[in-house]
DNA sequence: TTGTAGGCGTTATCAG
DNA sequence: CTGATAACGCCTACAA
């Protein structure tokens, strides 16, 4: 293997001359630095990043830790913000480094290696939590760090989130606007801040148009192995059920999409339905969903790019960045029949 | 931060002793042993990898360039294929870095790059091609690596695969046993080396039941932006129309089945349709598809595991492993009704 | 059984 | 402009 000392040798100069020449430093002579140059590309010298990252410069690399089981399993979220990451970091000359950890503590103590073993310049984090270790670990111990998703009360980092309350808010405002005052809610699990965020748009909605806030129409903490055959059967055998539900994940939908069919009711016909995602889930149903969508190859991207502007210009102030959802109708949703 | 200094000077130690003490050598005395073990657990010391790696040669990590953008990206391949590979990385002690490339030349610069500059220690190489630059390059610069897809006539380096062959064969079987006689095929590109394993299967399987081989019933070489509607016509409107259909993607399966759909052709009642891969695309169609099964996650559990082993025991023999899929059967195909 | 010294390849610091 | 020298954290002769 062609070291920097290989190629001092046969330039004839010192290692550090060779080092800096190399790396574009402006006090080495334009003659000299030719010479490096050639020397380098014929000895086919190529820089040792091991060496680099143990000497306590840059990595050239952030660090991504993924849970080994989420929801976001079934879908495609990771695939697509991974490739967000993926190739706004490859422009911009990082890698990723990828683990898995089975839990929060695993996730937090490859965080830990990662950067304490200078592996990586940075981390990104997701799926953040109301109360969470990971970020208080990042922060103290002054790891750089972006997270997908904020947590409120905490601004002291930097954040890219989606706007779950507009766009909670626009599927509600959209139900309303087909004529729909009894619109149920199926919410994600209370641990994840997005959870929050989310409701809030569907409380905002309700409230700009003077509906009341009915806690029978309400579904809360459902995960992805819920079973929602039970709660939606109570939920549409209430005296006045729901005509419409905004589900907060496509998951949800699909399953009280199962669930409503079983019991004899259609979509939309029925009963209109909205889901949170847009994944290949919700697109695929019969009927196809309408849906409120968040690119996750933007967010990915967008994640990426703060994390490295962090990374460059050190010193920089937190920055946070909110991401417009849209609403994609589709045949899941319908005006209220006449009664 | 914590480093083998820091545990030594706590243990009242030199660093030797602790290194040695900590890396199971045979030469310290069992009671120093115990003390530096429960200094360093206290001080919640973890070796430095990339330290570690510059004085030896691994760099405990492995790398993959994934394909800016294929047709694998609609669905989650790539997601379960990394899932797998990051969690058996991460019990053997590596991590996974992870590049984009926008096509073969840039991967295989990303490759280059990993390996020459030891940032990795081998790499995993995706969507083999029927005659593949990387492999030859990886080969010459002696990267050890190991691919996901099989090249016909080499096998001198390490693969997994997917036996696309029986797969098919196993749908054509099944097809057959339901009576079906007319059996059509849609075949994926063709540089992709498992397009031939999977057309092989069907060849086979018409063989064996002593089925001529119609080349009007066959479609090759579809990408997932092939227009299909008017291929689909032709081919149902032959004198002698398929009355199943194989398609040797889920992308194929779910535009044929737009396809056929709008020439009020019903499935399975008119038409048996099988997909390949099963991922959530041909498991949400109305109907949800029978299709051949591949364990994805499986997949890049395996890859990695060749590759650390290969990594870790250096010069063994390349090693060859096929995986089987299964067939999912689902309400995409029936018996052929009687004339 | 333990400690000392040297080096893996690179870059930062400071002298010349 | 260039070159010694000292790290970074770890391992491994070799010496004590």
């Amino acid at each position: 293997m062609v070291t920097l000392k290989d190629v001092a040798r046969q330039a004839g100069l010192s290692v550090t001359t060779v080092s800096r020449a190399l790396n574009a430093y402006d006090d080495v002579a334009a003659e000299t630095r030719a010479h490096v140059e050639r020397v380098a590309s014929e000895l086919g010298y190529h820089p040792n990043h091991i060496a680099r990252s143990l000497q306590g410069t840059r990595a050239y690399a952030v660090g991504l830790v993924i849970p080994q089981l989420v929801h976001r399993y079934v879908d495609s979220f990771w695939q697509e913000f991974i490739a967000g990451v993926t190739s706004t970091c490859g422009e911009a000359g990082f890698d990723l480094v990828l683990c898995t950890g089975k839990d929060l503590h695993a996730e937090q103590a490859h965080y830990q290696r990662l950067v304490r073993t200078r592996r990586v310049d940075g981390v990104i984090l997701c799926d953040a939590r109301v109360r969470d270790q990971r970020i208080s670990f990042l922060r103290q111990s002054h790891a750089p760090f972006v997270a997908f998703g904020r947590v409120l009360g905490h601004d002291d980092f930097s954040w890219v989130d989606v706007d779950g309350t507009t766009g909670v808010r626009t599927a509600v405002d959209y139900l309303l606007s087909l004529g729909h005052r009894r619109i149920g809610y199926l919410g994600t699990p209370t641990a994840f801040s997005f959870t929050h965020f989310r409701h809030e748009g569907y409380v905002d909605a309700l409230f700009a148009a003077g509906l009341d806030y009915d806690e029978r129409l309400i579904l809360e903490d459902l995960d992805v192995a819920s079973e929602l055959q039970a709660p939606i059967m109570e939920l549409m055998n209430l005296q006045e059920p729901p005509t419409a539900l905004i589900a907060c994940a496509d998951y949800l939908a699909a399953g009280a999409l199962r669930a409503v069919r079983s019991l004899g009711i259609r979509v939309p016909e029925d009963l209109s339905l909205v889901a949170f995602d847009d994944t290949l889930v919700s697109q695929h149903t019969e009927p196809p969903m309408t849906s409120i969508r968040q690119d996750n190859q933007l967010i990915g991207s967008r994640v990426a790019t703060v994390l490295i502007q962090q990374l460059l210009g050190d010193g920089l102030p937190p920055s946070h960045e909110l991401i417009q959802p849209s609403l994609v109708v589709r045949q899941s949703t319908a005006p209220l029949p006449a009664a």
